[in-house]
DNA sequence: ACTTTTTATGGTACCGGTACCGTTTGAAGT
DNA sequence: ACTTCAAACGGTACCGGTACCATAAAAAGT
């Protein structure tokens, strides 16, 4: 009939072999640009082409390529995230909330983890830059100077969790480090303790355990006490956190209260201490960072500080979304480049 | 009038403003397209091109555009995940071990979770598809109509992890969760125990837990015993373990061992059971699934099941890789779309 | 009634790469 | 010397959407 099999075109066809949104427009007998109009702004298009429009979508199966979407405006509904890990119990968080209030938008999320290594950090920032992402969450402060210089240049919204450094070009969400040791070693100094140590954890990447222990330093130098700094060299944070423990509280003139640089540290301390028979608090108390799962079911359970991983993670996001334009502006914070956050001291039995 | 302006084109650039490919060639004094060669396969070009090209890369701080490229060949390096939780305990080894594998093969992960819910799942599917994915990755085997629908239909390798069905058409990367049931009854049927029950989890969603309850059922009934399932009403999960251990080991005739859905559950019954001060586990045994952090200290120490989570994404992401050539075929595994994994028992002091 | 503005729709070029194919050149084969 | 062939490189047409502009019809303004 009629037809002659048009052309039967030798070229071969590249597509993917999925329907394109001209397939829709021809199916439903409009314009391809109205199809892609009514996919985006409904209301834009009269009410009958957009039920002919929906009934072809539906009939063909049809899901828009962002590829070509994003290829075409330049910009995608893609988020790229770069933290130090994932299994780790602290950012698992932060990545949770982030990505659930971004979802919440019709946003994706591209996570890559770094390790603490600034190397890994640059190559995943280098890899999303290529997907043109809307934004881009990286985690601290310090980051490599081509990893600074890819940021500043992509021009897209930058947000820098887990800390707050005013000074920085980014969007700042989290807290202030040295603040935290502050007051660590305040709450410690007003349980009456004087003889305090720091415990820094042995991975040397995580460079925000030193501002919190220049905060402590700083406490106890106002208070006309005698910082005192302690790095275990054993790895595995338990390991490292008994062997902590050994050198300072098994000693002849044992100190009276130690704060380390995380909570797991503290547990391998005060598992120790529950081996050695040494009451906690009244012989040593001991102060943690982070909240972990396992400190509240410790005995005794663990004093510590309870960073606002979820909290970060919503309001980096909903930065995001503002500075985007995918969300009214918060009229309180209204786009702030500055979010400090504030961490919680969880009063338990160990200090 | 005036309007003269003669090249200055009116027409407005819609590019990102960042250098493409094009400027890198014609800095080079290149094709476009031997540029494109070089950064793909540098071997087909000759070495005095290369280093031409090299430097114009290295000059305009060239950055290819994944997106661009991602249209023309209809083939992304992305691969999508969709995984119950991020922050839980139980799936962020699986997420890091799968990003790691794949991001030392110059692939991106997309990730977003579901919590259980087949409806965010689906979306999550389609919203990736958009991306021609080079895979997808998904936990367990149930998914809406429309879900088996999509994966089906993509022309792209698909894994379902964190269950093993072999009748099933993706490529499975985990283990049976009948026969975690059974290997816990076991356990237990093997110290001795007799009246043992089985708590489930309370929220709905995660299906796995019936399958552990159904090997448990089958191991009992061959020992001609009587299983005994217990559902809590409390949604959070310690809340829900204490009420299932106040109802079946603080009754006159006390079950004399308890398997939980997760170590969670099992944590709330062994506090509730310090608290009242029943002898673990003389006078009852638990036993939990997922070697959460907390079990190994908790008093008595939880006795569990470890899954694999960290293999599951290894494995998963080798096989992925595997299936779209960048990584050889395993002389061993070749390629194999089942992947049976196994569990570990963790013998504790609980049971 | 006529001009101006708004609404609904479509045509076309373009985003920045790559697949496909063609051309040139020099080495190898006969 | 002539053909054959592989290697190196480039031209062009796409991939599948969207930005920009144009157009026609309807609504609003004067």
């Amino acid at each position: 009939m009629t037809d002659e099999k048009p052309a039967a075109s030798t070229r071969k066809r590249r597509g993917s072999g999925r329907a394109t949104i001209h397939d829709v427009a021809r199916l439903a007998q409009v314009g391809s640009i109205t199809v892609s109009r009514y996919l985006k702004q409904p209301s834009q298009v009269s009410t009958e082409l957009g039920a002919r429009i929906a009934s072809a979508v539906a009939q063909l199966h049809y899901v828009p390529n962002l590829v070509a979407g994003g290829l075409a405006s330049t910009h995608s509904r893609i988020v790229g995230m770069v933290i130090p890990n994932i299994s780790g119990p602290i950012f698992a968080n932060t990545i949770q909330s982030f990505s659930d209030t971004l979802s919440a938008h019709g946003y994706q999320l591209l996570l890559a983890s770094s390790y603490f290594s600034q190397e890994q950090e640059e190559s995943a920032v280098r890899a999303f830059l290529g997907w043109s992402p809307a934004a881009l969450v990286v985690t601290g402060p310090f980051h490599s100077k081509a990893t600074e210089k890819m940021l500043a240049e992509a021009q897209i919204p930058v947000v820098e969790t887990w800390d707050y450094r005013p000074r920085r070009k980014a969007i700042q969400v989290g807290f202030s480090n040295v603040e935290v040791g502050v007051q660590q070693a305040r709450y410690l100094l007003d349980k009456g303790y004087r003889r305090i140590a720091f415990v820094q954890n042995s991975l040397a990447g995580d460079l925000s355990a030193l501002d919190r222990r220049d905060g402590y330093a700083q406490a106890m130098t106002e208070a006309g006490l005698k910082p005192w700094t302690f790095i275990p060299t054993e790895q595995a944070p338990f390991d490292a956190g008994r062997q902590a423990f050994e050198a300072l509280a098994l000693r002849k003139k044992p100190l009276e209260a130690i704060i380390f640089a995380n909570d797991n540290l503290a547990a391998g301390a005060l598992l120790a201490g529950q081996r050695a028979g040494i009451a906690m608090p009244d012989q040593c108390a001991l102060m943690g960072f982070g909240d972990y799962a396992i400190s509240p079911l410790l005995l005794p359970s663990l004093t510590t500080i309870r960073p606002p991983a979820r909290e970060i993670g919503e309001i980096a996001a909903l930065r995001i979304l503002e500075a985007l334009g995918a969300v009214p502006l918060d009229g309180k914070h209204a786009n702030a480049r500055l979010n400090r956050l504030t961490c919680e001291v969880i009063a338990r039995e160990s200090a």
